[in-house]
DNA sequence: ATAGATTAGTTACAGATGCAACTATTATAG
DNA sequence: CTATAATAGTTGCATCTGTAACTAATCTAT
């Protein structure tokens, strides 16, 4: 590692790229977690992001589903209808707004919750092991930055 | 932000949770460049690697393309043939082993090579500006290591 | 009260993706 | 040599995904 890993050489070089080196290692992290712990379950991994909110915050619509899985509201459609099919979840009806879902895990899903939640922690703190945790404080303090620039960067582009 | 960022208190939240945040920010990165450089080149992410690729190693095969971008061959095999049809690309096949593929850029796909690179490390750079330069550096080992690391994880289990 | 705009959620369709099966070529072992 | 295995690449199929169009309910303003 040298300090030109993100410099300008002339050709680009696809290998030092910010944006493939994050799409890059995403995907390797969600298919090693995908492979060793949800698969064997049946849940993608937008499903397993519905059962981990919904597990801390019961009743919420689809429309808040979608702003904290950062999901689009169809991809939470999607997802709702598997979970509601599969047994995990249930929707009623808001009764103050019919158009408005109120979602809850049925004892199926808080159980498949409570038994993939540690297994989660499980992989992400083995990720981890491999940086100290002053760099651990530290990615998590850049991907926040990032995160926030590159919402600002997409939207006024 | 504070140290417990990656802590594992007791239900799992999924915004502290780093596969979930690395997925968002490849997901907000990917679509923020490909909206704002690609889209209008009638370019994908993946065909955009491997022009980005093919620029530095003219000849390469489809396998070693597979791997210099971290795509599956199927994957490659489409893009190539997409670029090949919209007169980016040309392949020929090796003398030596028939079953080889040599790819190279045709100068079409050159011009788009040269014309695309300065946008995409703008936007890179925009996006790294929200980073010291320390913190700059420091993302790039640590994603070296998670990269390593996510691997490894992967293969065992 | 009612027309028009907004919001919640679903559906339809086109294109992308992943996996397995396939063809063609080359390498290996007996 | 020849049979078998291995490798390069493509194709088929089932599923997933994104965008836009749609229905239903609620809100806003007159």
């Amino acid at each position: 590692m040298n300090a030109s890993d993100f410099d300008n050489p002339q050709p680009l070089k696809l290998e030092n790229f910010l944006p493939y080196r994050l799409s890059v290692l995403s995907n390797m992290v969600s298919r090693g977690i995908s492979d060793v712990y949800f698969s064997r379950f049946g849940l993608s991994i937008r499903e397993w992001r519905i059962i981990a909110v919904l597990g801390q915050f019961p009743g919420l619509s689809a429309a808040e589903l979608a702003n904290k899985t950062a999901m689009d509201k169809v991809a939470v459609s999607r997802a709702v209808a598997r979970l509601i099919s599969s047994g995990r979840l249930e929707k009623s009806v808001a009764k103050n707004d019919k158009r408005r879902s109120v979602l809850i895990l049925t004892s199926d899903g808080k159980r498949l919750f409570a038994k993939i939640s540690p297994l989660a922690r499980n992989y992400e703190e083995r990720l981890l092991d491999c940086l100290g945790a002053d760099d651990q404080e530290k990615l998590s303090a850049i991907l926040d930055n990032l995160q926030r620039r590159a919402r600002a960067l997409g939207k006024t582009n």
